[in-house]
DNA sequence: AGTGCGGCCTGTCCGC
DNA sequence: TGCGGACAGGCCGCAC
């Protein structure tokens, strides 16, 4: 399931052979997705130049002149090159093909993804005007989080998944990053010190740098935007490790649900 | 306003 | 072997 790491990953993947690149055509083969594709799309991207690739969030943004494509993976989307003939399967949603022949192949199984178009600037697209920062950089820091987290009653790891507070934190990474920074999902936001605020925004960059640096954790729905088998070995200390030995102190992880999510961390070294 | 939860989907796995 | 049901998950949008 594409988070963060994995978007970043499909840019850098994808990039390369879409920027720069003008549009052939477009064939839309199911159009529901989360919300449907616009029906006019192939329209809208026919001939169109592909000028930039950007990434907020979890969605990647393709500028054209003419507009906005705005993409999100959901929770099994994917993007291929293929710069030859692939006969499509079962669940190939979309192609871009361009001029030079190459295609853009969108793989989606459960359609959680989004497929939207803008002409007005992407980021103020009313999915995107209210996200909050970037966790990479540098204004997402213990005093921002301390004061977003002032009054709040919701669990810390509700609280960070919370894409108005930070973005590109998911299950997966909100798990790891408390077990990193040693701090109980449980504990009620507003009950963190700064210290601990300071902490877990260095956990939270600290996971997704070293998930980016590895090409995303990978689970059985993600593959390389090459198409190839992208299985990177990232290993996840907590998430999914219910019950198994806690890799500092070998008791086991305690594994429970919060805000309708399973979350696993270690009773004894998460405070 | 803050919080909680239903719904969108399909593949996989479990128990009967 | 087949089948129903639980579960996984990002994230919007509604209800309280």
């Amino acid at each position: 399931m594409p988070e963060l790491p994995e978007v970043q990953t499909t840019l850098a993947g994808i990039s390369p052979y879409l920027v720069g690149q003008k549009i052939k055509g477009v064939t839309v083969r199911v159009p529901k997705l989360r919300w449907p594709i616009p029906h006019n799309l192939a329209a809208l991207l026919k001939d169109a130049t592909i000028a930039s690739i950007a990434r907020r969030a979890k969605y990647l943004l393709f500028s054209t002149q003419k507009g906005t494509l705005i993409v999100h993976l959901g929770m099994s989307g994917r993007l291929q090159i293929l710069k030859a003939f692939v006969p499509t399967e079962k669940h190939d949603h979309v192609d871009i093909t361009l001029k030079n022949g190459t295609v853009m192949r969108y793989t989606d199984p459960r359609r959680f993804g989004a497929f939207l178009w803008t002409v007005n600037h992407p980021l103020s697209h009313p999915l995107l005007k209210a996200l909050g920062p970037e966790p990479l950089q540098k204004s997402f820091n213990g005093q921002y989080l301390w004061q977003r987290a002032t009054s709040k009653k919701i669990s810390v790891k509700v609280f960070i998944m919370d894409s108005k507070v930070v973005v590109g934190v998911g299950n997966i990474y909100a798990a790891e990053s408390l077990f990193d920074a040693k701090i109980n999902p449980n504990r009620p936001a507003q009950s963190l010190s700064l210290d601990d605020c300071a902490r877990l925004c260095v956990s939270i960059k600290k996971v997704l740098r070293a998930a980016i640096k590895k090409g995303g954790t990978t689970l059985k729905d993600f593959l390389g935007s090459d198409g190839s088998k992208g299985y990177f070995s990232l290993k996840l200390k907590v998430y999914g490790r219910g019950n198994l030995p806690c890799v500092t102190c070998f008791e086991a992880l305690t594994e429970s649900r919060l805000g309708q999510r399973s979350t696993a961390y270690c009773q004894h070294c998460q405070v």
